[in-house]
DNA sequence: CGAGTTCTTGACTACTCTCAAAAGCGGTGG
DNA sequence: CCACCGCTTTTGAGAGTAGTCAAGAACTCG
């Protein structure tokens, strides 16, 4: 169990580090830097997420003052071993984190400035609210626009005038780092969110179809986004 | 063992699988579909790949015939309970996996579009590289414009636009599905592509930093784009 | 040789970026 | 307590990249 402090960069850019966190408060988000200077932040982790920055390419740091386990990923193998509670844990937080980053994927590639931002919130809200820590309808998000900003691939400024517009439509609003979603409803049916990928997996049966034509796989993109 | 056909679904939208494949021949993507109708590739797996669908929104389908492995993912954790050998090589195949998508996520975020194009068509050479089935500097994309664009966030339009001043512009060339690196170096570096990302993981000394400004992790992003 | 898919081209629209500057907020020190 | 400084957020105007609509050419396959 260790502590860190707002700001601190638990792991720089190029940097190996083969450790697992498991986060126990604060936030904190994963990015990466190109050669240009410009930033993307991958994902932002908050409390009950496990992490672990095996990949050179991504920095971590704290967003908020944070305390988190940390253990060696190498036990891990031997730490699941015998455990299928522990297993389960692990598996279940490394489909979700997936289920994140696949839903980042689909943000950044199908949606408009302002269904990204809808989208991300409501997942944060969602999020939040798995491990109880939301104030009702809203909730603290620590993000600048800034570090909004290059979550979601926008300059600061569209960001600015995009949290507006989303702000006047009456679906959510965030100021001054906080957040209301204002019209839970209509946000979620706007951009056809469902908090489902993010958790309680239970298990089902495996499932599988004969369908062999190619034309399935390309008929339903004619509507363009 | 198993064999998949060109085309067939292995797993719908919305269908719970559990399984673990291990491609041993062959092309497939991974991809969600979106309320409107538009679709977004998350992935494209090829040879030597593990990939598990445990994520209801995905669904995954094959590209070209292929086979693979075939597991259920519990029986995962006693696999590689005491076999060292075989715990790295799914860990090394889950990192690289999530690096893909990494820079997937950069690419939708901070790139233009001939500029995602080159990175993942370099993307997918040096793994295609990494199990030795490049010929030279040139090998088969089996993947529709349609479906690249869904795999890049474009409209098939732009797609094609955008492949017709990569090709002008002498870096790479696609045509026919065949893709030809006409100036590696000159791309990477357009690019600021490092192969590094996907393999190899050799352990390093965990690092840490001291770094407690918040100015730190913002002042990068001053140009964007 | 069609039929259907895939790819290309053209003209127009619109979303997002860029450049520039000002206003708001927060902390520090005189 | 107020002035000042830095960072964050907002506003305005113009440029550019990518999307949309429409149609035609090229390729694949039976």
């Amino acid at each position: 169990m260790r502590e860190f402090s707002e700001g601190q960069i638990v792991k720089h850019q190029g940097a190996r580090d083969n450790q697992i966190y498991i986060i126990k408060s604060g936030w904190a988000m994963v990015y990466t830097y190109l050669p240009g200077g410009s930033r993307q932040v991958i994902e932002v982790c908050l409390p009950g997420d496990v992490i672990g920055t095996q990949i050179a390419g991504e920095e971590l740091a704290v967003l908020t003052a944070f305390s988190a386990w940390v253990a060696p990923a190498e036990g891990l193998p031997q730490a699941i071993a015998g455990r299928p509670s522990i297993a389960e844990f692990f598996v279940a937080a490394a489909v979700r984190r997936r289920a994140c980053m696949t839903a980042q994927i689909v943000r950044l590639g199908q949606r408009s400035a302002a269904d990204r931002t809808a989208d991300f919130l409501l997942e944060v809200d969602a999020r939040l609210r798995l491990v109880g820590l939301t104030e009702g309808d809203s909730f603290t998000l620590p993000l600048t626009q800034n570090e909004l900003a290059d979550l979601l691939g926008l300059t600061p400024i569209h960001m600015s005038r995009t949290l507006h517009k989303l702000r006047a439509s009456g679906l959510i609003s965030l100021k001054r780092q906080r957040v209301e979603i204002l019209n839970r409803a209509a946000a979620a049916e706007r951009i056809g969110f469902d908090p489902a990928y993010l958790g309680d997996a239970e298990d089902g049966a495996s499932t599988e179809s004969g369908s062999s034509s190619r034309e399935r796989i390309n008929q339903g993109a004619t509507s363009y986004n």
